[in-house]
DNA sequence: CTTTGATGTGAAAGCGTTTTCAATCTTGCG
DNA sequence: CGCAAGATTGAAAACGCTTTCACATCAAAG
C-alpha cells in the first residue's frame, strides 16, 4: 500500500482547470482570477497536494539548493560560518547540501562534481587550499562559487573574509608592545594560502615595523588540533619564545593548556593570542585574547552574495572584507 | 555564452546507440556488450558528459540525498553526530541536506515539509521534543525517518541512542559514592523527553538506590548555553548542592567556570559530571568527567540504519542502543 | 455595437533520465 | 544446418512540473 502521490494533474482535474493554472497559483503568479485561485487553493488543500521539487527543478532548471563544502563541521570556526550560511539560505528559500572535505583536494574535486551533478544553483566553498584543479572546476561550473572565510591567493572567486594580514599584524603588534621579542607563529600547513600569503605576511609586517628580525625557528607548522597544540610546549620553550600568535582557537587552547600543564603561567610567563574568537576563547582558563571576526556574518554575507550572483544581479564588489577587531581577554597582559 | 549542457541524448547520437544503452553503461548495468560499453565510455569522456541528477531523480524516484534536521550545527555534540552521518552517507553515495531547527517545533515541521518536497530518500532527525504534530508528519512521510541521539518517549521511530537512564544513574551514583548527598540535576527544558523521561529518571533511580530522597529544589531547568551555566552558581549554592550532574558539555563548562570564578574549587568543594564527552571536556580546566558516548558512531550507525530502511532491507532491531561509559577526569574526585 | 488592449486560461512542448517491452542478434547444441 | 535460449539493443512511455504561445474573454473607449 504505497502512498499515492497527488500531482498537479490531479489538482487540475479536480478543480477543472489546466495544469498551467494550477502551476500559476502555486507559484504566486498574479495572472489568475481571484475566484479561480480560490477554487484551486481549496482543491490543493483538500487533496493535500505538495509540489514535487525535483520535477520543478527539472522543468525550471533551478533547484533552490546550494552546495556547501566545509573542511569539518566539527570545527567551531567553520560550523559558525555554516550557521550563518544556513540561516540566510533559509531566508531566501534555499536549502544547503553540506559536505565535509577535510581540506582534501581530491575529495573536494569529487564533491564539487557531485554537487554540480545535483544541479545546485550555487556553491559556497570553505577551505584554504585552492589548487589549480579546483580552480579549473570552479571555472567550469555554471553555478556561481563564493569562498567564505577562505582565501585564494589568485583572488579569482568572489569571497567574504576579513583583512587577515592587518588583523594578524595588529595582534602580533600587541604582543610586541607588551615587550615580547620572540614571538612564535603557530598555525596550520603553509601550503594553505591563508597561512602563507596572509597570516605569515601580517606576522612579518609587525616584526618589521618593530625592527625585530624574522626567525623561521619561531614558525610552527602543525595540525589544527587540540592535541597538536598541547604537545608544542617543549618546542616553544626550546625556541625561547615568550608569546605566540596562533591561527586556530582549538589549536590555541591546546598550546595554552600544554603550557599551563608544563608549569608555564599564562599570561605572566607566556602570552597567547588566537585568531577566530569562537566560543572556545571563553571556555578555557585563562580566557584567550583573540582577533575578533564576525563569524556568523561571514557566512551570512557570503550566502547573501551568492543569492545575488545566482539572480544575475550585478554586485559592485566581488570580494567583501568584513571588519575585524582585537579582544583582550586573559591570555595576554 | 551560456555553457551548453551535454545530455544523454548527445552521447547516444555520437556513439550511434540509443539513450537506453548509454543509460545502461552509466549505471553499470551488465547487459551491455563490452565493445559497446567501451565505445560509449569514450564518447562520454570526449564530450565530458555528466548525468543530470535531477532528471535522474525524477525518472527513478530516488534522489540519493537524505535530509538531516539538526538543532544547531554550532553545538559540538550535534555536529559530531553530523560528521558521522555525513561520512557514512558519502560512503553510500548519498548527500546530506542539512538544516538547523533550533528545536523549534514550527520550524521543524516546516523544514520537514520542504525536505519531503525535495523528495529526499530518507531523513535523520535530531531533537528531543517530538511533538504530536511532528510525529504525524513522520508518519505521513514516505521517506523513512530515524532519530539520532534523540529520543521520543513513544518510541514510534527507529532511533540510535545510548541507554540514558542507566548512564545518568551510573554517573549520579559515582557522585553519591564520593559522599555527596545534595546533587544538583542541571539540564535543558523538561519538555524534552530526554530530560524528563530519561535523564531525570536515571537521576531519581540513583538517589533511590542510595536511599536519598528526591528534592526538586535541586533540579535546575535551563538553556543549553555556556552563559546559562555560568550564572547558575548562586542558585546552586543556595540549594546547598555539593555536586552536579549536567546534561550538556557547554552548559557544564559554564557551570564549572561559574563555580570556579565564585571561588568554589572543583572538584574539592564541588564535583561536576557532564554528559556528552565532546572535545570540550578536555579543553576546560579542570577537565570534566563525563558519561562517554560514541558520538561519531551514533551518527554513523543512524545513517547506516537509514540506508537499510531506504533499501527496504529488513532490520532486526529498529531502536539501537550503543554502549556508554564513564570517564573520570578532574572535575570529580 | 465594434474595436482594442489588457487579462485569464489552456494545450502542448519540453526538461534529461530511467525503465519497460519487444525486437534483433548470437550462441550452443543436436 | 536449424532452432531455442540468452544476450544486446532500441523505441517510447513515463516522471511531475514550468513555460511559451495562442486563444478566449471582458471592460472600457470610440
Amino acid at each position: 500500500m504505497e502512498k499515492q502521490t497527488v500531482t498537479i494533474y490531479d489538482v487540475a482535474r479536480e478543480a477543472s482547470v489546466s495544469m498551467a493554472t494550477v502551476s500559476r497559483v502555486v507559484n504566486g503568479n498574479p495572472n489568475v482570477k481571484p475566484a479561480t485561485r480560490k477554487k484551486v487553493l481549496e482543491v490543493i488543500d483538500r487533496l493535500d497536494y505538495r509540489p514535487n521539487a525535483v520535477a520543478r527543478g527539472l522543468a525550471s532548471k533551478k533547484t533552490t539548493t546550494v552546495g556547501v563544502i566545509i573542511p569539518d563541521v566539527t570545527n567551531i570556526y567553520f560550523s559558525s560560518l555554516a550557521r550563518g550560511i544556513d540561516d540566510v539560505a533559509m531566508m531566501y528559500k534555499y536549502n544547503i547540501i553540506l559536505t565535509n572535505s577535510d581540506e582534501n583536494g581530491g575529495k573536494e574535486v569529487q564533491v564539487l562534481n557531485t554537487l554540480m551533478a545535483k544541479q545546485v544553483d550555487g556553491i559556497i566553498f570553505m577551505g584554504n587550499q585552492v589548487t589549480d584543479e579546483l580552480r579549473e572546476e570552479f571555472r567550469r561550473s555554471k553555478a556561481p562559487v563564493v569562498l567564505a572565510g577562505s582565501v585564494d591567493a589568485q583572488k579569482t572567486q568572489p569571497s567574504v573574509n576579513i583583512d587577515y594580514v592587518a588583523a594578524v599584524a595588529e595582534a602580533v603588534k600587541s604582543l610586541i608592545d607588551h615587550g615580547n621579542r620572540k614571538i612564535a607563529f603557530v598555525s596550520g600547513s603553509m601550503d594553505q594560502a591563508i597561512n602563507h600569503d596572509y597570516r605569515l605576511k601580517g606576522y612579518k609586517k609587525a616584526l618589521k615595523d618593530a625592527g625585530i628580525s624574522y626567525d623561521d625557528k619561531l614558525v610552527f607548522e602543525t595540525d589544527y588540533t587540540y592535541k597538536a597544540g598541547q604537545s608544542l610546549e617543549p618546542a616553544l620553550a626550546a625556541a625561547g619564545a615568550t608569546a605566540a600568535f596562533v591561527g586556530d582557537d582549538e589549536l590555541a587552547a591546546g598550546v595554552m593548556n600544554g603550557l599551563t600543564d608544563a608549569g608555564v603561567s599564562v599570561p605572566e610567563d607566556f602570552e597567547v593570542i588566537t585568531s577566530n574568537d569562537t566560543k572556545l576563547t571563553e571556555l578555557v582558563r585563562p580566557k584567550m585574547s583573540s582577533i575578533t571576526q564576525p563569524l556568523y556574518d561571514i557566512g551570512a554575507v557570503a550566502m547573501r552574495l551568492l543569492t545575488k550572483l545566482m539572480n544575475n544581479e550585478n554586485v559592485d564588489e566581488n570580494t567583501v572584507i568584513l571588519p575585524y577587531g582585537l579582544m583582550k581577554r586573559s591570555s595576554t597582559k
